[in-house]
DNA sequence: AGCACA
């Protein structure tokens, strides 16, 4: 089984631990969204065809890293073209946090089994809670499992009273076909770093590293595109850090240009698993990034 | 729109 289903144990919906919720959970569930970072991509990517439960973008992993993340799930939310028909139906939304790190998973929740697909969207008919039908469910998110959980409107009912609301979209969310660990980056200025373009993604959880890439611009005006390929430990790593830097401007006063461009990579993946030494032979460019992680190299310290 | 490293 998934390592990650264990995270959840401090989560009790069948106990006065509801209460800790604004505390140790999010922790547990952000440790163990970092352990989960070493499983494959291929992973999510198979549970998706699998129709098997997904991995939510684990929102809490995120929550000690400091980053604008609360927008990101705002957009999340709204972005209805990321979730399948399926999961908008009822298709595991909650399990998928639970599978995914992030937060609710079935057996955590001391449901049992058969809670598994109802969660989704929502939709807790399975459950026999008697509940109405899944749209209204969709509507005001509201369930028998809140009664008497401190659930809040607006959320997702299980998390009950989570003060905060990205951990209630924590599962909320399904991996686009297409994610993979890694991102794809265009629109970095032509003079980006390493280690300029590793500052911003190393606050997300399961950032590994940053390969740049120097090519020639399709216009051979003589100029230089910077590409960039940023390996996380997983899909929905990747995606949470997609998601929140889209966009990302570079140069905030500056409108016109080096705006972050992020999709998954067409072809994900290094060679292995990404360690720094992987990155300190031949390949360095000399940039300040690589010299700096030599460690001892670079006549520093 | 543009996707490299092994």
């Amino acid at each position: 089984m998934y390592p990650f289903i264990s995270t959840n144990q401090q989560l009790r919906l069948d106990g006065p631990a509801m209460g800790d919720y604004g505390g140790n959970w999010r922790y547990g569930a952000a440790t163990e969204g970092r352990r989960a970072g070493s499983t494959p991509t291929k992973r999510s990517r198979r549970d998706y065809e699998d129709g098997l439960p997904r991995a939510g973008y684990g929102a809490a992993r995120d929550r000690d890293v400091g980053y604008p993340r609360d927008r990101v799930y705002e957009e999340q939310l709204g972005r209805a073209g990321w979730r399948d028909g399926d999961a908008l139906g009822g298709g595991g939304d909650l399990i998928q946090m639970g599978y995914g790190g992030g937060g609710l998973g079935a057996n955590d929740l001391g449901l049992g089994p058969g809670l598994g697909p109802g969660l989704g969207g929502g939709g807790l008919g399975p459950l026999g809670l008697g509940m109405p039908d899944e749209n209204q469910l969709m509507g005001a998110r509201m369930g028998p499992l809140d009664v008497g959980m401190g659930g809040r409107p607006g959320g997702l009912g299980l998390n009950g009273g989570a003060p905060e609301a990205d951990v209630l979209r924590a599962g909320l969310d399904v991996l686009p076909p297409d994610a993979s660990s890694t991102l794809f980056v265009d629109g970095l200025p032509q003079d980006c770093s390493r280690r300029e373009a590793a500052h911003i993604f190393r606050p997300f959880i399961g950032f590994k590293e940053v390969r740049l890439v120097h090519k020639d611009a399709k216009r051979a005006d003589g100029g230089k595109v910077v590409l960039c390929f940023v390996e996380f430990a997983d899909a929905r790593c990747a995606a949470t850090a997609l998601e929140a830097l889209q966009g990302y401007k570079f140069d905030e006063t500056d409108h016109e240009s080096y705006v972050l461009r992020l999709t998954f990579a067409r072809h994900p993946g290094p060679r292995g698993p990404a360690r720094d030494d992987l990155y300190r032979g031949g390949r360095d460019r000399g940039d300040d990034y690589n010299n700096r992680s030599r460690g001892g190299g670079g006549g520093r310290r």
